[in-house]
DNA sequence: TGTTAGATGTGATGATATAACATATCAAGC
DNA sequence: GCTTGATATGTTATATCATCACATCTAACA
């Protein structure tokens, strides 16, 4: 189990550092990272929060970079189909994935009072769930694992 | 572990229980269910699947039960906060507790094809998020489990 | 060079959800 | 009985989230 989010980090590098796996991903597979997709993804990096469809269009919108809701939410489709965001159906947001390119079965934990959205792995509960649906015969192809609350910050009563 | 919504079963009694239920534990917590909120889950109950929140207006409106959103939306706060009814956040869309009045952290499977939600238990699924959510010092308030996919009779090709 | 597939631009609209404020109901306490 | 407070409802308007439909552009390539 590991979770992203939560502890402080080198915020530049995660920005470089996931912005150069998307593209590297992209290439090995060919797939077409545009100036508009690239883009978003950056500001999904930049921001590292849940940010609505059109949160990430005022950004678009003030780059001259599209001006209309499709262009947000086409880009958004393509990074989340390929693994380099993810939709967070509590929140009808978006966020960059904390592991791009990697397989994974993702379990957010959203805080109530700060936003705070930390992307954690945890396989047992994914395992759990796609093992019970197995025995019923049904088949999990899109797995939701979203747990709300409070987070480590605002439950010691920091400031949020 | 447990399923309840691929098998057949006898409709009309899930329902006549199914309110009894919801009757009995409103009295027992002192809860109020007025007329727009026990015809709601009556609603929810007879048409035993997910059901946006205008789905629902629309039942009411031609009862003369009410005719606006917050009506609606209203009725089903109650519900789904009292644990009678349940949001699939990933329809944006309300079902009725297939156990009403216990307590209780279910899964859904959706099936993408029928539309059909089976509210399935999955127990050791919640607690290993639960588990993993404590480690790092999160407090889960409400968990969301949904599953995606195909359900047994869309697999094996019968007429959805 | 014509064709095609994928991506984008844009206007309109659909779908989901809540704010804000007025009104109604009812039980508790004076 | 009357006032008060808590809870629920009625209603208008609006906020927020998401997609349709169709035109255009561009790159790959037979």
């Amino acid at each position: 189990m590991d979770a992203v989010g939560f502890e402080r980090h080198d915020h530049a590098g995660c920005i470089s550092s996931g912005l150069q796996t998307v593209v590297e991903t992209c290439a090995e597979r060919g797939l077409q990272l545009t100036p508009v997709r690239r883009r978003v993804v950056e500001i999904l990096l930049q921001e590292h929060r849940a940010m609505g469809a059109y949160d990430v269009l005022d950004h678009l919108r003030a780059e001259g970079l599209g001006s209309q809701p499709p262009v947000a939410y086409r880009a958004l489709e393509f990074l989340v189909k390929n693994g380099f965001a993810h939709k967070i159906e509590r929140l009808n947001a978006f966020i960059a994935c904390a592991h791009p390119g990697m397989r994974h079965a993702p379990a957010f934990l959203i805080c109530r009072k700060c936003d705070v959205v930390a992307e954690a792995h945890i396989a047992d509960a994914a395992q759990t769930v796609q093992g019970a649906s197995d025995a019923l015969g049904f088949t999990v192809e899109r797995m939701v694992i979203e747990a709300e609350g409070l987070c480590p910050a605002c439950n010691s009563g920091a400031p949020a």
